[in-house]
DNA sequence: ACAAAAGCTGACCAAAGTGTCAACTTTCGA
DNA sequence: TCGAAAGTTGACACTTTGGTCAGCTTTTGT
């Protein structure tokens, strides 16, 4: 078998394998999966296209690794809605978590959405379920929040397609959005902003509070 | 020249560009510029390879008129933030005209977002100036209600980034958006329950309102 | 030191892609 | 009716692309 003695910190492999799927990231982000050139990966990670085969055999396996490593590494951002916080404190935290994540995973972010609008295509059943569930759980908090009165009586699922629409739009249509803000480009401080803004029109609203003698 | 006596109503050329045009909504939006090939776009509009070239003379030009057609038949849907209107209304109105043209113009909107997704390429300077310059009139009377004392004080440009993520949502991320509802596709009944929960949302949050004795 | 495994790569190929063209048919105003 | 403009299209030229491969160099455990 092609099993043998090595293994020491698999170092090569390990390297490369992560120079491609960092150039892969980028450049399938912005070109999707079928204007995405192998050489383009390529010449983008600093190795001979022939090199790039040696360690994927197609160009669907390095997009599906991608994929997969993508959603892996999302629930930790997700993890602020929980039943014992308070309503308030765990949309204040979620929200600045997520865009968070997106700030410092524009690429990331952007291929998601780019495979989503593409027809979510490669994104696994099993990817599909685990997000289901995710959703499932936050949902029967949201509803046991509202159950408690600590909640008004929202939709929960549309609910939080606010937020993840809220808090991706800044990272995946950055153009748009900083067109919008009237800056050349995005910075942590809009960021910030953006945090505040979401989070208190979500609680709060932006109308004033009605006179308290109807 | 090559001007001379024709003309009664375009009838064959307006025709076979429009097959084109539609047919290239559809794939480019699924495929984004770079992943779309013009043969698929000549098989789905029914016309031979060759034919859409004697139209457009270039996979760019065709892009370049749909991006341009998108831009100009935006407006009618934003035209309900106007300083007469009281905000509630205003912002009802707004919100549910825009997910009305998402829905009924599904393969436009996704166009649109995988063309900002790709770096916004062929969105000419001219129509961001024009984008921008609606954001700006709308952003001012937000701020004329709210020194009316009609709104409270919230960041009006993140305010419209809130309102563009959550309406476009729907339509660019229908995947995920339905995986969300747990339903299998979205009909305009979630559009419907959409426009209110966004509309709810949006003007009173989802905090109960405290206690009229602080 | 050394052999075997791992890593590397220029050159190549078949398929697919964009765009062209010359010759043909259809349309239409006078 | 008839000629010119408009419309049509199969076949072709040229380029790019995904993927292969044979033979090379480097690494590594013993």
């Amino acid at each position: 078998m092609a099993r043998a003695a090595r293994d020491p910190e698999e170092r090569i492999r390990e390297r490369n394998m992560r120079l491609i799927i960092k150039a892969g990231i980028e450049i399938f982000a912005r070109k999707g999966f079928d204007g995405t050139r192998i050489a383009e990966i390529a010449e983008a990670s600093g190795l001979p296209k022939a090199n790039v085969y040696y360690y994927f055999s197609s160009k669907e396996e390095i997009y599906r690794a991608i994929v997969a490593h993508l959603i892996a590494s999302w629930d930790d951002a997700l993890k602020y809605i929980s039943p014992e916080r308070e309503p308030a404190e765990a949309f204040r935290l979620y929200i600045r978590a997520k865009l968070d994540y997106t700030r410092k995973n524009i690429a990331e972010s952007r291929l998601f959405a780019s495979e989503i609008i593409q027809g979510a295509r490669f994104l696994k059943k099993k990817d599909r379920d685990h997000m289901r569930q995710v959703t499932d759980a936050h949902v029967a908090v949201v509803e046991g929040w509202i159950a408690a009165g600590k909640l008004l009586p929202v939709d929960p699922r549309h609910l939080f397609i606010m937020l993840w629409a809220s808090t991706q739009y800044y990272a995946d249509f950055e153009p748009i959005a900083a067109d919008g803000l009237k800056k050349a480009r995005l910075k942590a401080e809009d960021y910030e902003t953006a945090a505040i803004t979401i989070t208190e029109t979500i609680l709060k609203g932006i109308l004033p509070a009605p006179e308290s003698g109807s």
